[in-house]
DNA sequence: TTGTACGCGTTATCAT
DNA sequence: ATGATAACGCGTACAA
């Protein structure tokens, strides 16, 4: 024999501490296990009565059922869909983009039966010489790869599987079917609206760049290196609004921060706005940092819109209710999750490879933009 | 050949279409299959030049390392913990409570290497004749509860299979370890606080009490059968105190909502304040519903703390800056996932069965209550 | 350091 | 309606 651990459990009622398996029942009754595998998975080969009699003795012996492992071996697939998410997951949960996006894949995944395993990017904090594999080996049908690095070693191993995926909003991979929207004429659509108003003073607050957790001011050559494809086209987006109506580019700051969150817009603030002839207008990749920066402006004396005027980029559920109302790029987060989720299972299906699903954005003017104030 | 499905896939490269193994892989180099095993599983015990030459050939020929699904049937564990949500699943991702547990929840399980298989309580729809066992049939070693009603069938199938698991919140099971607040307590802090603030017209909103998707006004019986064990503590914690202070239960509506949202907060609002005669203070078991009731007082002309104080429970993130800010019952979600996954692990690493596990609660005053209006 | 033998628990196929 | 056989892909125990 194997595996000789002592279980611990309380050995309850009828049988030991032996596990119990199709094959035992089989015995007991002096059936084949065929027979008994059918019992729970095909009942209409069998019986009722010798179904019945299956079942009474499982139950008497405690199986509850063929073990899904031995039965994903055999079937060669797991009903599991794996969901990578860049960084720790556990960031996943505070960013309500995120969190959409998962309710609205859940959702599709829980229709279709399947299971939605979350794996880490990040298992086992910093072990030194950990295999970059590991994270891809999950037992799943298939991967919901949601905003990754391109550089990320877990994306190379997952892909490497080869099997079916999708890929939200980055990055773009050849021959993976790609979710996401048209961020470059998203942000310039917001650029826009500020330039509508006549501001003439800009500053811009973007989320990473590159995964090196900087942050900072990024220069015009870190901007164009950026790994991340939604934060480069989003300056783009932004950029290309400005020059068009003959704002130069070089003289607008863009403070990178290394994630989204309020934390982190307050302090991308304190460094954009602090100076002397500070910017009427921020232009924020993510909601949650243009919440950061709205209230760190107001607890500063500053009050918006009347003094800066922010526009975020996702709203995300609080964007409405914040105080002011946050002007924003809404972008259905929950219908993302669902699109991806289907192209997945259409392709779990055979239904062939799915093309790109593109998703539209619109700008959603509230109380967080105004006029400039006269000076 | 069993299978005989073909690939779908872009057949990249070298190999054709044909599945490769561990064993294909020994054969192409003449080494037994064993030695390959260890190339990925234990590197101590090969060469290093046989290891390259290994990983060569498997490169090569598109092989990525052992299957997750043999490895874990030949482990007998799969490093994956199930967690189970009472509800469509998706649901779990619109309550920011569930959200923030979640998220603790999976910075342990991240840390101690586990996958986070979110398994879906209601699967398929209501297709009829839908084995309720399905749900619990995952992959997983151990499985987290969180908030599950005592009558759902899951339950039941996931505790059958004795695998370690850690109940949240309810339903209490014999010998199964769980993780919680003191309810009644805290719910008689939060009644306490409207009474020292002289109140004397209550009114209640309630979650569910069972899982039958009921709405509206409970009578006492409804109350005492109550299936979820949390609704009916904090109604007991109401009540004691409030009959403490000599005012008479049987007096005071409860109103019950099958879920928990703004909007089912909005109708029990509706159902509760419209009368004349109207309540100056509503005691509400969570705070999406109390946000709810909150938004309902205030777009008919109510303002809240003057006509109405409303106090809360959980202590969501947007809590704080609501407006006005809510009054609520503090406990960390977060912190709760956290020790769940601690006492989950102890057991998957056979530390013995983790007895309970009690979290504080505390009430935070903010500006949703204040002394009633004068008469 | 490498190889042999076997079993983990299930189910598809084909035969009866 | 039921059974025999043979994998599915891997890893433990032990022998060499």
């Amino acid at each position: 024999m194997d595996g000789k651990k002592e279980r611990a459990g309380r050995s309850s009622g009828s049988s030991g501490g032996q596990r119990v398996t199709l094959t035992r029942i089989a015995e007991e009754l002096g059936v084949s296990a065929m027979t008994v595998s059918n019992a729970y998975s095909r009942p209409d080969q069998l019986s009722e009565a010798l179904r019945e009699r299956i079942f009474e003795t499982a139950g008497k012996l405690g199986y509850h059922g063929p073990d899904p492992v031995g039965r994903s071996l055999r079937r060669q697939r797991t009903d599991v869909v794996g969901v990578l998410y860049s960084n720790p997951l556990s960031y996943a949960f505070d960013d309500p983009a995120a969190v959409s996006f998962l309710g609205g894949l859940s959702s599709v995944t829980e229709e279709a039966d399947l299971g939605l395993l979350l794996v880490s990017a990040t298992g086992g904090g910093l072990v030194a010489g950990r295999d970059p594999r590991a994270a891809a080996q999950a037992a799943v049908d298939g991967f919901v790869i949601y905003s990754m690095s391109e550089e990320e070693p877990l994306l190379k191993g997952a892909l490497d599987r080869r099997l079916p995926a999708v890929v939200v909003d980055q990055p773009l991979k050849d021959g993976v079917p790609f979710v996401g929207v048209d961020d470059e004429a998203a942000a310039r659509m917001a650029a826009k609206h500020l330039l509508d108003l006549e501001h003439e003073r800009f500053a811009i607050v973007s989320f990473a760049l590159s995964a090196d957790g900087r942050e900072g001011i990024a220069d015009l050559d870190r901007q164009e290196q950026a790994a991340f494809r939604v934060s480069h086209l989003r300056l783009r987006g932004y950029r290309a609004a400005l020059e068009d109506a003959g704002l130069p580019w070089s003289k607008v700051p863009v403070y990178e921060c290394p994630g989204s969150s309020k934390e982190l817009g307050r302090r991308a603030a304190e460094g954009l706005l602090s100076s002397q002839r500070r910017s009427t207008a921020v232009l924020v990749s993510s909601d949650q940092l243009a919440l950061g920066v709205i209230e760190w402006a107001t607890g500063h004396g500053l009050s918006v819109p009347e003094d800066i005027s922010v526009v975020g980029f996702d709203d995300i559920p609080v964007a409405a209710s914040a105080n002011p109302p946050l002007t924003t790029v809404h972008q259905d987060h929950a219908e993302k999750g669902l699109l991806a989720g289907r192209m997945l299972i259409a392709q779990l299906r055979d239904k062939g490879l799915p093309g790109t699903g593109s998703l539209p954005t619109d700008l959603v003017v509230r109380g967080s933009t105004s006029v400039p104030r006269k000076p």
